[in-house]
DNA sequence: TTTTATACATACAGTCGTGTATGTATAGTG
DNA sequence: CACTATACATACACGACTGTATGTATAAAA
């Protein structure tokens, strides 16, 4: 073995976060050691050491590479959906289930979530998982706050509407339908309870969460 | 420094679980060294591995402590609300909310919640933590059902009830809320918004649900 | 009162993981 | 073509942690 091209480095490198993801998944973070990521990419931890700092670095870039992959799908899926003329609110709950979908049938993502969820520590010596994790829920309240602001200027929902507590109830459904059906998969069929739960929401979402 | 009653050696056995519980929390359980904890609890690795076999075994004893402690309080809260007649939903909300604000109120319940969803990582190797989860989750779906049945015999719920679909959509809606609570406490008010949540599900318990 | 088991503290050995230093074949560069 | 930087593999040094062995003062038993 020797010098690759740069092709063939940055395929390694690729190479070792996928290990890295399969083994963080199997043992969790703590476990694994930089030489069980090394083996699994058939690899030593030499080639690890030359593409990254530490453990942390390369839990940072498999995060890293998934929030940028799951950006991409997204904005693929919002050029898709916005396209037809729906209401926000069912555009809204398209892309809920859109998400809920990619986690369940992607096993990419479905491990990272899993990792996310089950397999990794949350401190503050760790980060970023922490600020990874609020910003993905600030990312998500502020995506269902823009569906319920249009939804209230196109006369959907009316003027009374608290905002704040709908977006807090919608999020709790799903963050917990997701974290139960990662923990227990046989315990319900996630897309189909994930869909109904929204469609209840939104169905009674004009008459409750009114202010005053 | 010497041998002390038997008394004195059950005082040093807890303060090495309330000593175990400060550090995980601090820590996290994985980065948490048996050294950590002595030195935490003001004693050494001789007192710790005088009572415990390994860190297993005290994150262990510490979940069993907790779990034990839970189960007694909402005993006394079960005897208290079931000495009043109120129908069995309200009695399920009662302590729904009841469990909700021992965990933001009492700093021991809480610390436990955050080291279970935030500072531990479940897998295969480091039971029992991932049974214990799934364990409670089907105690709170075990009482759900419960009440709901009740409420059924009671004419209070309609007989074409889909208490499955029900009790996921309750516990995803309550596990939600406590999870997005403990990761970011400041970004709403945990009690009040899980009463609303309970409320609005009960109120629209009797007209959606319904089988066919 | 002597003895023994208890409840620890201290000391030691061994393992494992990390980070770095060094070696090396080759792709790229002038 | 010689040369250099790259992309790794290998070797080494070090610390940290674990588990156990041993020491010891004292509560309890006899």
């Amino acid at each position: 073995m020797a010098r690759r091209t740069k092709e063939d480095a940055q395929k390694t490198r690729e190479q070792l976060i996928d290990a890295a993801e399969m083994v963080f998944h199997r043992k969790g973070v703590a476990q694994t050691s930089l030489n069980d990521i090394a083996q699994e990419a058939q690899l030593t931890r030499g080639a690890f050491y030359w593409h990254f700092k530490n453990k942390q670095d390369i839990f940072k870039a498999m995060l890293d590479r998934q929030t940028r992959s799951f950006k991409q799908t997204i904005q693929q899926m919002d050029r898709v959906t916005g396209a037809d003329q729906q209401d926000s609110l069912t555009r809204l709950r398209d892309s809920i289930l859109f998400v809920i979908n990619e986690i369940e049938c992607n096993p990419n993502r479905r491990r990272v979530y899993e990792i996310i969820f089950q397999k990794c520590e949350i401190t503050a010596q760790s980060e970023p998982i922490g600020t990874l994790l609020k910003e993905n829920a600030l990312i998500g309240s502020a995506r269902m706050r823009k569906a319920f602001d249009t939804a209230m200027q196109d006369q959907i929902l009316p003027e009374n509407l608290d905002i704040d507590s709908a977006i807090v109830h919608l999020q709790a459904q799903v963050t917990g339908a997701l974290y139960l059906w990662l923990l227990m998969p046989e315990s319900f069929e996630l897309k189909i309870q994930t869909a109904h739960l929204i469609d209840l929401f939104l169905a009674q979402l004009p008459d409750q969460f009114l202010i005053r």
